[in-house]
DNA sequence: TGCATTATGGAATGATCATTCTATAATGAT
DNA sequence: ATCATTATAGAATGATCATTCCATAATGCA
């Protein structure tokens, strides 16, 4: 019927998230969109409507990412406690090494733009609450285990964890040092079955 | 020996302070700080020299100025833990009734700017330092009078102290719930004498 | 083989950005 | 009172910003 699109849409949105996670969202030009995902202006806005658009639309695909990552870390065989440990040290290999340098781009939005965007804010509200839930329901499951204490509030251990994490990576940002990162995450896991 | 200055220094620095911790570094124009200041471009040029020096001065103040807010919590006859989780009440009542909504500056501008800026990275990291230190000493005087265990390891507990708040400030910053805030404070609470 | 439709490249637009410059004003010392 | 010196107001600068527009290209269908 007509002319077909160039590029991969998925894939655009993948590099436009990095570009957004890396540099932060007012960091990032339209400029620095159309050279990392290789659109042209007219593209990018004729796919996706806008930079903020385009915003959102990373972070969806950030937040998806996140949850598929953290239902891989804590499903399996392995005790819970074990599993969210482990998965608290690739986060911190992460940050160390390089990649997870950016901290996470959930937050960063929150940092950058909840307190003058609601939109972005509600994103940022609703990611958090996913991911509060899937550490949620693994505490659950450790519980009914006997792995931690039978009368564990384990939603108010999932938020917890949600929001050490967060610290553990905005720390992570300005001091990227393995010894500091898993003292915090030592007393962080200690929280959990006490 | 030549025309006098018509403001006062420091509450320039202030405003632009608040400014700055508003709406972030990018996201704060050199009107913006004019308009706040009061300081017309030529002044705020000629006293601080542009925008990042502004923003430098800014974080010193706002440094100082929590340092002074954790020695005044801290300090004092209360019992140590007593005295945290006060200054932890604290916090959440600022970021539930509005003053607190920004977050906490240094952790913002490690957010925005520590990837890109070494300068300011190097300045949010010595400012998380001397707050770890105050929590430090305030954890060690709590261990010698029997408040927390003997053995207790007071530099892993403040940098995880430095580390929850900062967590807490972020997530209270998407979703500034009363109810949520003081679950999390709650748990990192009880991981100090445990 | 046209034709309707969508995609693309790149120029144009107009706003806003940080910074510098110029002219003028206000002071203390002489 | 004059002068060296610093402060101030506001215009000027030139870069960069997000977005729109226009001309052209590529497709499926008639």
């Amino acid at each position: 019927m007509a002319r077909p699109r160039e590029f991969d849409a998925d894939a655009a949105v993948e590099k436009a998230m990095q570009v957004f996670w890396a540099r932060g969202y007012r960091g990032t030009s339209i400029d620095d969109l159309c050279t990392f995902t290789g659109l042209s202006r007219s593209s990018l806005y004729a796919a996706y409507g806008g930079k903020r658009a385009l915003l959102h639309r990373s972070l969806e695909r950030y937040e998806s990412q996140t949850l598929i990552r953290i239902d891989a870390a804590l499903s399996g065989d392995v005790p819970v406690l074990k599993a969210i440990s482990g998965f608290i040290d690739g986060l911190i290999d992460r940050i160390v090494t390089g990649p997870g340098r950016a901290g996470c781009f959930i937050g960063n939005c929150a940092t950058e733009l909840a307190a003058q965007d609601r939109a972005t804010a509600a994103r940022v509200r609703q990611s958090l609450a996913r991911i509060e839930a899937a550490f949620e329901a693994a505490l659950a499951r450790a519980r009914t285990r006997g792995e931690i204490a039978a009368d564990a509030d384990v939603a108010s251990l999932a938020r917890f964890l949600v929001s050490g994490i967060q610290g553990l990576r905005l720390v992570g940002k300005a001091n990227p040092d393995r010894a500091v990162l898993t003292d915090i995450a030592a007393v962080m896991l200690r929280c959990l079955d006490k």
